[in-house]
DNA sequence: AGCACGCCGACT
DNA sequence: GTCGGCGTGCTC
C-alpha cells in the first residue's frame, strides 16, 4: 500500500505529490500528519490519499518514518477544500492544507535550526582568503545566536559559506525546538418571538435546510431589524435536524455582548474562536470540535476551517467586512468564498448579512445567485436624525475651524445635557489628496477615476493604481478657485481643538496611537460607557463594537478623507461607514443625531447615507463600476514587488508588466484585460523595503490565476520578494 | 592543486 | 526550502 504525500516545503518545485510505502502494520489513514524521508532528512508530510498501486519506480520509493498524531487531521473534503484553494489562490498545497489545519497541533515539535558563534576573534588571513566567511564572522559578533534561515537571508549568502564555518569549527549549528508562546456559567434565554419578516427568513432557510441542498442567500437587514435572533433561531434547526453550524463573525464585534447572546442560547454547545486565543486554546476549540462536542462555532476568519462532520449551516455575519479576507499572509484567502465552497462540498446553507451588502454580493443578489432575504424594519430602534453639512459653506462665511457652526453648537448642547457624543475621523492614512475649498472638486485619474495621492516630495499628483501623474494644480479647473490644496486632520488637531473650544469637557481619544497595548480598545470603550467622558474622538474602530446608550450625538468630522482613499471602493466604504457611524447615535431610548461634515455633499453616498438608502447607493455605483470596469464587472489582481533597491524594484516591475503583457497578448479568447502600472505602490517603504506594483484587471479571472503562477515560479534576483493577491480588498 | 563560492537540479 | 554536486576562478 502507498500513501500520496504533500510534503512541508515552500517552494514551487516541491508543490506535488510524493509516493511513500506504508510499512506493514501501521495504520494510517487519509488525512494524517507524517514524518516522511526527503533527500537525506525528515520532514513533515500530509497524506492526501492511500493507493494500491503506484507509476513511481517502486525500488526508489522510501517507507513512511511515523505518524504524527492518533488521529486524521483533515477529512476527504478538507482535502478536497485544500485542493480548491491551491487552485483558486494560487498557493502551495501544503500552505492550503497548513491553513486548514490548527495552529496549536504542532506543539513543541517543529525545530529550527540556529548558528552560534564558537570564537572570539577572528582569524585575520580569513579578511582575505575568504571575505564571506569574514563578514558571516563580522555578523555573529554582533548577533549570535541566530536562526540560520535569517542570518542567509540578511546576508544574502550561499549555504557553502556556513557549512566550511561549521567544518573549522569557527560556528555551532544545532537544533532548537520553536516554543509557543504560551466559559462561565450564563443564564439560558429563551428564543424570542419573531416578527413577521424575520419569521419569513428562518422559514425559507429553514426550507433549504431541510432538502439538505447547497443553497446561498443574502441576509439584506437594516440595522436592528434583529438579524442576530434569526440567526439563533437558524442554528437551532440545524442542530436540531443533527446537523452543526459556524456563524463567522468580525473580530471587531466578537464582544462579550455577541458571544453570550449565543451561549446563552445554546450553552456549553457552542466553542468561540476569537484571535486572542494561544494556539494551544486555538487546538483545544478545534479537538471540541472534532469529537463533537460542540454542535456550533461562532468565530473569526479561520474559524470557517472548524472541521465538522455533518455541517448544514454557515452565517457570515456582517458580510461586507474586510476582515473575512486573509491579506497578510499566503493564501491570501476570502472566507466568504471558501464558506460558499465548502458549503457546496457539504451540501450546507450559506447565509450572508450585512445591513451595506459589498456591491459584489448585492450584485449576484440581484442576478439570482444568492436568495435575497430583506429586513427593513427596525425593532425598538429609532433611526436617528441625519444632517448634512457643506463645509465650503462655512469657509464662505468665515468658519476656518474644523467644527461647523451647526456641529459646535450641538456639542455644546450636549454638554449641556450632559449626553455623551462621539466625533468620527478616519485615519489620515498613507495618502493624501487635494481638494478644492470652495466646489470640493477633487483631481482624479483620467484612467482609473480613483483620487490621485500627493507626493509632498515632488508636488506631484500619482495615481496610485496605473502610475499616471500630473503636476499639482494652482487653480481649481472647475471653478477656478486658489483655494485648492492638501486636504487631512488627525485626531490630535480635533482633540486639541475641543480643548480650546470646551475646556471644560472631559475627551477620550481612540486612535492607532492610544490602543497599541492589548486590552486598551477595550478599557477606552468602557471607561466611555461609564460615563468617565463627555466626549470620544476616534477613528474606524470606534464605527463598530459596542453599543454606547448615552450618545446622541455622532459627529463625523470629514467624510472626504474616506471618500478620497485611493481605492475604487471608497464611495462603497464611505457608506458602509456612515451607515455604521449612524447606527451609533441613539441606540438607547433617546433619539440621536448626527452630522456629517464634508466639501462634496453632493457625492451619491453622502446622500445614500443621508436617507439611510441602500439601494440608491448601490444603483449609482453600480453604475460607475461598470463604466470602469471594475468588480463585480471583472477581477483585480495585485501584484508587489518590494526590495532594498528601488531602482532595481521599479526595473523587475517593469518586466513583471511586460510579462503579463505577453500572457495576455496571447490568449485566444477576447476577455477584457488590463494591466495598470508599474507604479509606487501606497506605501512605499516598509521595514526598509521599496515596494511598486502592477495590477491588472479581467474579466476571466482564471487569466489572473495563469498569470499568478506565471509570476510566482519566475525566478528573481536574491532579495527580490513577489507578492501577489486575486482579488485583493486593500490595496497597500 | 586546493579552496571559496555561486549556481543548479533533485528530493518519492 | 535545503542539500550536495559541479564549474569557475583565484591563490599558493
Ligand atoms: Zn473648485
Ligand atoms: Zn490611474
Amino acid at each position: 500500500m502507498f500513501a500520496e504525500v504533500i510534503v512541508d516545503i515552500k517552494s514551487s518545485n516541491t508543490d506535488r505529490v510524493y509516493t511513500y510505502k506504508i510499512p506493514e502494520g501501521m495504520k494510517l489513514e487519509v488525512g494524517m500528519r507524517v514524518s516522511v524521508p526527503f533527500k537525506n532528512r525528515f520532514i513533515e508530510g500530509y497524506v492526501i490519499s492511500i493507493t494500491e498501486q503506484t507509476s513511481y519506480p517502486v525500488d526508489k520509493i522510501k517507507d513512511i518514518h511515523k505518524i504524527l498524531d492518533n488521529y486524521s487531521v483533515f477529512d476527504e473534503k478538507m482535502i478536497e477544500l485544500a485542493k480548491w484553494m491551491k487552485d483558486y489562490y494560487k498557493c502551495y498545497f501544503s500552505e492550503a492544507l497548513q491553513t486548514i489545519m490548527p495552529v496549536g497541533i504542532k506543539r513543541g515539535e517543529k525545530k529550527v535550526k540556529i548558528v552560534r558563534i564558537n570564537i572570539s576573534e577572528i582569524p585575520d588571513e580569513l579578511c582575505k582568503r575568504a571575505p564571506k566567511q569574514y563578514e558571516v564572522l563580522h555578523y555573529l559578533q554582533k548577533r549570535s545566536p541566530i536562526r540560520l534561515s535569517e542570518l542567509v537571508k540578511i546576508l544574502n549568502i550561499d549555504y557553502a559559506i556556513i557549512k566550511s564555518l561549521q567544518k573549522k569549527g569557527y560556528i555551532k549549528v544545532y537544533e532548537e525546538e520553536i516554543h509557543r508562546y504560551s466559559v462561565k456559567d450564563i443564564e439560558r434565554s429563551q428564543p424570542l418571538v419573531l416578527k413577521e419578516e424575520q419569521e419569513k427568513a428562518v422559514t425559507e432557510v429553514k426550507k433549504s435546510m431541510e432538502k439538505d441542498v447547497f443553497e446561498k442567500y443574502l441576509l439584506f437587514g437594516v440595522t436592528g431589524s434583529g438579524k442576530t435572533e434569526v440567526y439563533l433561531q437558524l442554528i437551532d434547526e440545524c442542530i436540531k435536524s443533527g446537523k452543526s453550524a459556524i456563524v463567522l463573525v468580525p473580530e471587531i464585534s466578537l464582544t462579550p455582548q455577541t458571544i453570550e447572546r449565543f451561549v446563552s442560547r445554546f450553552g456549553n454547545k457552542v466553542a468561540v474562536i476569537h484571535s486572542g486565543l494561544s494556539p494551544g486554546e486555538r487546538f483545544d476549540e478545534w479537538r471540541k470540535v472534532k469529537n463533537g462536542v460542540v454542535d456550533v462555532v461562532v468565530g473569526v476568519r479561520n474559524a470557517v476551517f472548524a472541521p465538522f462532520k455533518n455541517l448544514g449551516l454557515i452565517i457570515i455575519d456582517e458580510e461586507h467586512e474586510t476582515t473575512y479576507k486573509q491579506s497578510d499572509m499566503r493564501p491570501k484567502y476570502n472566507a466568504k468564498e471558501v464558506a460558499e465552497k465548502r458549503c457546496e462540498l457539504e451540501n450546507a446553507v450559506l447565509v450572508m448579512a450585512s445591513a451595506t451588502p459589498s456591491l459584489e454580493t448585492y450584485y449576484k443578489a440581484t442576478k439570482g445567485e444568492y436568495k435575497l432575504l430583506r429586513l427593513t424594519k427596525r425593532i425598538n430602534v429609532s433611526m436617528p436624525h441625519i444632517e448634512v453639512v457643506n463645509m465650503s459653506d462655512e469657509l464662505a462665511r468665515g468658519n476656518t475651524s474644523i467644527f461647523s457652526r451647526k456641529l459646535f453648537s450641538y456639542i455644546k448642547e450636549n454638554l449641556q445635557k450632559k449626553e455623551q457624543t462621539i466625533l468620527f475621523l478616519n485615519r489620515r492614512g498613507y495618502s493624501s489628496f487635494v481638494s478644492c475649498r470652495d466646489c470640493g472638486y477633487v483631481p482624479k485619474c483620467p484612467n482609473c477615476d480613483i483620487s490621485l495621492t500627493y507626493h509632498f516630495e515632488d508636488k506631484r499628483l500619482v495615481c496610485h493604481y496605473c502610475g499616471y501623474q500630473e503636476a499639482m494644480r494652482d487653480t481649481c479647473p472647475k471653478c477656478g478657485s486658489k483655494r485648492i490644496r492638501y486636504l487631512g486632520i488627525g485626531t490630535e488637531r480635533v482633540e486639541n481643538d475641543i480643548k480650546k473650544f470646551f475646556p471644560k469637557a472631559r475627551v477620550l481619544r481612540m486612535d492607532v496611537d492610544t490602543t497599541k497595548k492589548k486590552g486598551s480598545h477595550e478599557k477606552i470603550f468602557y471607561d466611555f460607557r461609564s460615563g468617565k467622558a463627555d466626549i470620544l474622538i476616534g477613528t474606524q474602530m470606534i464605527s463598530k463594537g459596542f453599543d454606547i446608550p448615552n450618545v446622541t450625538l455622532v459627529g463625523v468630522i470629514l467624510a472626504d478623507i474616506t471618500l478620497n482613499l485611493p481605492d475604487f471602493r471608497s464611495s462603497e466604504r464611505t457608506f458602509q461607514l456612515l451607515t455604521q457611524v449612524a447606527g451609533r447615535a441613539g441606540r438607547g431610548e433617546k433619539p440621536g443625531r448626527v452630522v456629517i461634515q464634508t466639501y462634496e455633499e453632493d457625492h451619491y453616498s453622502i446622500i445614500a447615507s443621508k436617507y439611510q438608502n441602500y439601494v440608491r447607493f448601490y444603483n449609482e455605483e453600480i453604475k460607475y463600476r461598470e463604466i470602469f470596469r471594475y468588480p463585480p464587472f471583472s477581477h483585480l489582481m495585485n501584484i508587489v514587488i518590494s526590495g532594498e533597491e528601488e531602482e532595481e524594484v521599479k526595473n523587475i516591475a517593469a518586466n513583471v508588466y511586460l510579462m503579463c503583457q505577453k500572457i495576455v497578448n496571447k490568449l485566444q479568447n477576447k476577455s477584457y484585460n488590463k494591466i495598470l502600472g508599474p507604479a509606487p505602490a501606497p506605501i512605499r517603504k516598509i521595514n526598509n523595503r521599496y515596494r511598486w506594483q502592477v495590477i491588472l484587471k479581467s474579466e476571466d479571472r482564471n487569466v489572473l490565476v495563469d498569470i499568478a503562477e506565471k509570476v510566482q515560479t519566475m525566478k528573481y534576483p536574491k532579495n527580490i520578494r513577489i507578492s501577489v493577491d486575486i482579488d485583493p480588498l486593500n490595496i497597500m
